[in-house]
DNA sequence: CGTTTTATCTTTACATTGGCAAGATTATAG
DNA sequence: CTATAATCTTGCCAATGTAAAGATAAAACG
């Protein structure tokens, strides 16, 4: 923990990177997120971040990769707190959309598929972790095994399993997206509150195959 | 229709730089949208459009009001064609990720909270006048009366009508931004297009509440 | 251990951008 | 007919991303 300001090589120079890129983005969001501000908050000139990330988009999308990765936890963290289905899917929808709200600016960019290098690997693995743990939600509402990262690429090819995830991230997605940018028609905090549970009630229900006839 | 290239006022400028936005968003994307790029398109000073613009987070709510009118249309069109009520919801979700395809940027931009001005009275009308279009397939499902445009906020404070709305627009734009962005997992195209098919199916007939246990 | 190669970082430079201020030109009002 | 307001231009500034060339240190290699 030495200082060593004056030094011509920063030793990891890529870290600091990643960490002042992710401050900034919450900071100043999108608008003040500048190559040039994470090179002055690492500490490095401003051409010193090329070398590690080539361009702007190759850096969006390492910061990305952190968006999906803190997403993938806070998924985790909400679903284990989860006491039945119904509270699960309910706890996923609500912890998508408090990360959403959390990292306004990370969820933007990460699904932004012309501003992030779709060919990063670190990238893609990223969201497929993320839509791993949507993918294993549903599937314990159908009563079916978990699956592991690996094995997420057999199941979206099962028709059924991807009309259940498309059931389902859709909505959680589309709630997120929604109230994040205030689309929303908000009455009132609680209502949406109140709303949001029966929506989701309803949703996995259907996707349970147990939905009873809710009449009016 | 005279050559007024001299004329010191263009006349019309505020629609010429409109039309040129327009272009620049659909040619050039987000990226390579600047005010002087659309300055130049309509032939005037890079500080021409300040005056009726303001800043670029003024132009581009303006730019979204036309997005969100496009968007309104499509709805319109794409619910003409429907033959039923199944049909009629997944057309309108055909038409809402049609759009998204067709107009990428667009759709980027008019929902992005923090880059557009939220207190443009246009740009407000024209997203509720979309928002009336979705309320009203809503209703159509509900078998309840269609509304018009002032009627909307009464409408969307009835909380079993919001309820239905979140089901269905959730799963409508969560489906069109997802895909857009690439994030469904695409198996084929015409998988896809089943799978999008089932799902309207299913979550239309839960918004009709006439939901059969799809026990399989 | 000494030398060479490679990786990392800096400096300099350039075209481009949004915004501001001051001026030019024309429409409009009085 | 004149004064005022609206519209548009010119010139300017600080900031940005990218590229090129140079500086420094680490690593590879003999």
């Amino acid at each position: 923990m030495q200082a060593k300001k004056a030094a011509y090589h920063h030793g990891s120079l890529k870290k600091s990177l990643l960490a002042a890129g992710d401050l900034v983005l919450m900071e100043k969001g999108f608008k003040g997120f500048t190559f040039r501000e994470c090179a002055r908050r690492a500490g490095v000139s401003h051409a010193a971040p090329k070398h590690h990330f080539g361009d702007v988009t190759g850096f969006l999308s390492a910061l990305a990769a952190i968006g999906f990765d803190r997403l993938t936890k806070a998924l985790i963290a909400g679903i284990r707190k989860a006491k039945d289905l119904d509270e699960e899917f309910l706890a996923t929808t609500r912890a998508y959309s408090k990360f959403a709200e959390d990292y306004p600016e990370h969820f933007r960019i990460m699904f932004r598929d012309d501003l992030l290098a779709t060919e990063s690997v670190e990238l893609g693995l990223a969201a497929r972790r993320t839509l791993t743990e949507l993918t294993n939600v549903i599937l314990r509402q159908r009563g079916e095994r978990e699956i592991s990262v690996d094995e997420l690429k057999d199941y979206t090819k099962a028709e059924d399993v991807l009309g259940d995830i498309v059931l389902g991230w859709c909505h959680i997605h589309g709630f997120a997206h929604l109230k994040l940018e205030h689309q929303l028609p908000v009455v009132s905090k609680s209502m949406e509150k109140r709303v949001i549970k029966a929506s989701s009630a309803r949703l996995a229900q259907l996707i349970r195959r147990d939905a009873t006839p809710n009449l009016h």
